[in-house]
DNA sequence: GTCTATATCCAGATAGAC
DNA sequence: GTCTATCTGGATATAGAC
């Protein structure tokens, strides 16, 4: 990669960077052009140098979002048992989501009106999806309608924490009992 | 009530009833003062005349909103056994949420940067949870872990089915399956 | 690649005539 | 109670000099 193209390259990190300290600031949705130029240094027009339009720089903070989700879940090492294994994921993906309210808004939520993610972006989004399934699929969650139940449950379990007591644990720490009461569950089913 | 306060209240639900329609063509938080002036046929500072603000209004669409779920939660007849009780309140909520996702918005989302309601408008909203915490007791479920869980539950099947399939019940139709799974799992732990 | 200047459009809110 | 006119401020985006 030639000099120029790494310069460029820092200082398009350096502006998402900004942006997203902008979103934590004032919201995801709340994310100007004008504040941005200002808090980076330069004037709202240079932007366009780097980011065709705004709707490419929400496309860049997400799939961003998506890549540090994809390298958290690489970076836990999933135990042997795959009960154990699938709480693992689970906690690591809610831990991810609830220590970064503002890109839980712009990654799971819908924050952002207008906004819907490149076919790339999307793309990362929905591997991290196939992996955590994947782990459930390990741990006997087969059934597409189990599978559905336990991403609501724990989406349902972080929802509530980041929207009532963002910081606590007052819901998420039944994410442990919800997986086994849910497991236990499958696995009757399928021995009766 | 006085004619002329007859007239105002007439004209004040007309207002709100416009905002609705607006928000349900281009999402809640996308009204304009100026485009509810054009559907409702006034000019646009005239709206002022009835609200003092957008906040205002807003509260307005909320308190309503909530009215409406309390209206609904009445009406339905809870059966006499404490579980199918719960189902049938939970059903009436998320079917309730289901039929108006803009108003779902508004209601259980964060769609509005900037809003909270009054503390008049907030307390509707507790009334409509406190009625379904009531009959979650009368089934067995006091504790409050127990009571998050199934509210935690609840919402992430409702917000999955609107996020990914209006319209459909794909995720809802395992509310059922859910809460029965979670009221077996209360009374194991309290005869044990 | 960054700038100045500007186009274009929109928003919420207020003043004051009628 | 409704109007016209306006204030004030914001937004994204583009043109063209340097």
């Amino acid at each position: 990669m030639s000099t120029v193209t790494q310069r460029r390259q820092a200082r398009t990190d350096e502006i998402v960077a900004s942006a997203w300290q902008l979103a934590r600031q004032h919201g995801i949705a709340a994310v100007s052009l004008r504040a941005l130029a200002t808090e980076v240094g330069i004037r709202q027009p240079s932007l366009y140098e780097y980011f065709d339009s705004k709707h490419s720089l929400y496309d860049a903070m997400f799939g961003q979002g998506n890549r540090q989700l994809l390298a958290r879940l690489d970076d836990i090492e999933l135990p042997s048992d795959p009960r154990a294994a699938l709480k693992a994921i689970l906690h690591a993906f809610v831990e991810f989501a609830l220590e970064d309210p503002t890109r839980c808004e712009l990654l799971f939520e819908r924050h952002v009106p207008g906004f819907t993610p490149t076919d790339a972006s999307y793309a990362l989004a929905i591997e991290a999806l196939d992996r955590v399934v994947t782990v459930m699929h390990r741990a006997g969650v087969t059934d597409q309608g189990d599978v559905d139940c336990l991403v609501a449950i724990t989406a349902g379990l972080m929802q509530a924490q980041l929207t009532n007591d963002p910081g606590g644990d007052r819901w998420v720490r039944h994410l442990d009992r919800m997986i086994d009461l849910h497991l236990d569950h499958v696995h009757d089913r399928s021995v009766s």
